[in-house]
Parts: C-alpha cells; sequence; structure tokens
DNA sequence: TAGTGGTCTAGACCACCAC
DNA sequence: TGGTGGTCTAGACCACTAA
C-alpha cells in the first residue's frame, strides 16, 4: 500500500482531497526520477514488480507509467522494458527543437560558443528564473549553423547556484539538455516559449550575415525541470531565411 | 463484433498487419464523427452502450474514447456524458490560437472583414491546399483586434468546393472553425504552423498603424479536418509590439 | 435515486525481443 | 524459451450530475 497504511480509512476519498490511486503512484516515481534512483537510459523494474512492490495491481502501474511516459519522461519498448528517456535520442530531441531548415530536412543546428560569462542575474532573468535580487547567473553566447551556415543567435541564462562549475568546461556540446541531465541531474521536463519578430541589432547582424534591421524570429524560453524550478532562459534570434518555427497543433 | 466476422479466424494478429481492437473502434468512432452521425455538441451513448453496440468490453470502448478526447475531439463531463467537442468552447478556442496580448489577458480578438473574394489558387494554395491547377479559392482578408487596436492582418483561403456559398455571407463570425464545423459539416481536428519574421508591407504597415519594414510575425497555418483534407490556408501577420505566440513544450 | 463517467482489480492471452 | 510490454475482458465500487 501506500499513503493510507498510516490512517485507519483504507481509501481515503473525499469530496475535495480525491486522489487517485494511479496519482499517487505517478507522483511516486516521479521524485524517484527527480531523487535520481534511476537515471537517464536506465530501465525500471517490471511493471509486475512495480505493481508489487507498492501494492497495487499491474493496470493500476500501467495506467501510472502511460503518464509519464505521455510526459515524455519514460519510454517503453515492447519485449524490452520500461527506460528513463534520454534527451540526446532522435525522438526527443526535437520535442524542444522546433526550428526546420527550409529544405525540410530535420537536423539539429551545429554550435559553436562565442563566449561564457558570470553575473548578476538582471530583471528579466530574475522573473523568467524565479530568482532573489543579487543571484549570480552563468550566461552563454553562442551561434547555431545549418550547413555551415549561421542561422541563431543564442543567449542562455543558468542560475549559478545549480549549474556551479558549467561556466569552466572547456567545450560545451550541442545538447545542453543531456548535460544538464547527466552532469547536473536536472532534466528539464518542460518549457514555455514566447515568440516575437524583432529587428537585427548590429551583433545579430554581424554574426548572421545580414543586414542591421533584418527582420529576426526571436525565441524566449524557460526551461522547467521535473521538480518544477524554471533552469534555463534561453533567448534565440534566428534568421528565418533560412529556416522557419515549425508547430503542430493537435 | 467488427470486422473479423467475415473471416473465420476470430483474431486476425498478423505480424504486420495487426491492428488492436480499440484501434478499430476508434476508426469507427471517427468514421461517424465524419459522417455527422453526431454533431458538435451532442452526446454520444453511454460507454456500456457504445459497447455492446460493437460487441467489445467497456475497457476497450474507453481506450478507443480515450484516443479522441486526446486528439480534442470528444469531450468527457463526469457524471453527465461524453460529447463532440465543439470549436467555441473557451478550452478549445485557444487550442488554434496562441496569440497572447502583452498583458498576458487571455482573450480573443475581435475580427473585421476587408474583403471577400474568389479566385484561382495560387501555386501557393495549391501545394498547401492540395488542389489542382485552375480549381477555385474564396480569399478572405480580416484585421483581428486587441482592445480595438488593429493587431494582426489574415489571409484565409478557403477550396470553394468545399466551402460553396461561402463567399456570400453577409458576415462571417469571429470563429470561423465553428461555423465551419456547423454549416459546412468540416471539423477541423489539427493544423500545422510555420513561423517566419518578415518585414511589413505597404499595406501592412498603413492596416497595422506601422512603419513599413517593421518587423512582424507571420504563421502560416494549413488546417487539417478530420478526414484528412487540408482544408484552410490561413497567413497571420503579427505586430508583436503589442501580443506575442506562447507555445507549452511538454 | 438512477445513470454516467472514473478508478481499481485479477486474470488471460498476444506480440516482441533477447538469449 | 522466458520475460517484457500490449491488449482485452468481466466485474466491482466510487464520484459526479440531474431529476
Amino acid at each position: 500500500m501506500i499513503a493510507q497504511m498510516d490512517n485507519p480509512p483504507p481509501r481515503e476519498k473525499r469530496a475535495l482531497g480525491f486522489k487517485p490511486l494511479y496519482g499517487q503512484v505517478r507522483d511516486i516515481l516521479v521524485a524517484r526520477l527527480i531523487e535520481g534512483v534511476w537515471k537517464p537510459g536506465d530501465p525500471l523494474p517490471s511493471e509486475f514488480q512495480l505493481a508489487e512492490e507498492l501494492g497495487v495491481s499491474q493496470g493500476t502501474m500501467r495506467k501510472a507509467l502511460d503518464e509519464l511516459v505521455g510526459r515524455n519522461l519514460l519510454v517503453r519498448r515492447q519485449g524490452r522494458g520500461t527506460f528513463v528517456a534520454r534527451h540526446d535520442q532522435q525522438r526527443a530531441l526535437f520535442h524542444f527543437f522546433k526550428l526546420e531548415p527550409n529544405d525540410r530536412s530535420r537536423r539539429l543546428p551545429t554550435s559553436q560558443v562565442l563566449g561564457v560569462a558570470t553575473g548578476t542575474a538582471d530583471n528579466a532573468e530574475r522573473e523568467a528564473l524565479s530568482l532573489d535580487a543579487g543571484v549570480k547567473v552563468i550566461r552563454v553566447e553562442r551561434l547555431r549553423f545549418f550547413e555551415g551556415k549561421a542561422i541563431v543567435r543564442e543567449r542562455i541564462s543558468l542560475p549559478r547556484a545549480i549549474f556551479a562549475g558549467i561556466e569552466e568546461r572547456e567545450a560545451l556540446p550541442n545538447t545542453l539538455y543531456a548535460l544538464y541531465a547527466l552532469d547536473y541531474g536536472v532534466t528539464v521536463a518542460e518549457a514555455r516559449e514566447e515568440l516575437r519578430a524583432v529587428a537585427a541589432g548590429p551583433e545579430d547582424a554581424r554574426d548572421l550575415g545580414l543586414a542591421p534591421g533584418t527582420p529576426l524570429l526571436e525565441i524566449r524560453r524557460v526551461a522547467v525541470a521535473l521538480d518544477g524550478r524554471p533552469v534555463e532562459l534561453r533567448v534565440s534570434r534566428c534568421d528565418t531565411g533560412h529556416c522557419r518555427y515549425v508547430a503542430d497543433l493537435r
């Protein structure tokens, strides 16, 4: 059993505080993912084992697992098992990357870091990342390329309290979210993006090889970790002469 | 039973052609929605009745219904029943509308039709809507307002074969998708959007009160009906000085 | 109170994969 | 061949709504 063991009424189902069993099971599984009991790529115990451990039926465990698969936190492979999702698998890669080159090929761009710096969070960063005044952030500026052509200029802000030492690494990988998960225990679970059209500034123009004032697509993304903390602010300015932002509404 | 009645082997489950029962049931339900057996807002028979009619268990029927609820085609209301989703309910309205005024209020903009015309589909329309050469389309141009301020200039292209007569209506409602469903039997089930940054042209500038060349967010959307046909091409140019495009990645 | 969807269980069998 | 996830069933009981 789960929480009910402490309380005499074995199935607490009040009008307001009702929480289904599979929801409690799901929360327990999420907590284990946050704690790092299972790491990216690890297999979970079988559905039957998990169900027996938590004292629920396989059907209930299945429903809990289903929800986590739906949130892209787990991956099922028939005949093999259920695994913790990784941020560097083809399927998951494009979940947080919606730019597509105009030739419709689906590739990830390469990256070139322009600079890494540490500073005090400005107002925008404090609001986006829920930081107190005076807190330090790490800022990464980089360019991203499709087929050797610079398409995106990107500024990434990270709380130093979470990503301490990341500013001293010799190199940063192209897929940062896999790095966050493996080296900092931070699983990016969701993100909110706000898009605007802006005019290219002098630096945008220089780095992207455009005239100043050229319209650029600005993507402002706040990434949220499994535990609900906002962990990254990323502002990308994209030359939509060579790519476009694609969204499927279903 | 369903398809198996004709064939002696009651459960056809070959290596390749295997299709689960709930999938067949789901397809039958979708077919009924396309035929208009149940119209937007109508209640479906209860899960038990549907299950009995199609000769499956309630659990299987439930799984089929679950998928359609997940695709926003049906809506469940506990204690009341399962209903065909409508495109003019608060919940569904914003599923296909991702612009948010910068004051973060969630409202739909009002609309003002600038003009309606009929013409021969151009290359872009033919490709987007899978039309043959020479086919006629109806084009609607309109402005959309937040708080009385013109924010979006929109060009909508519709195949005349599907929406015959729509060009002669005295007025067009703000929420066109509800009109498509109710008067033309066309349920918009999904859409693909491509976003770019563009410079305002003379007409954009005039109608939106901006200087020519101001960066605008261009949203190019192809809406697809329940039966898979593309039914609408919509190109919106948005003044992101007053609003922004919002996407939640999960 | 009757009827609907929502949860949970127990068990059977199938499809897929690795060994 | 054994173990995993995937499907399907039958039945019980709970929560919500409307009459």
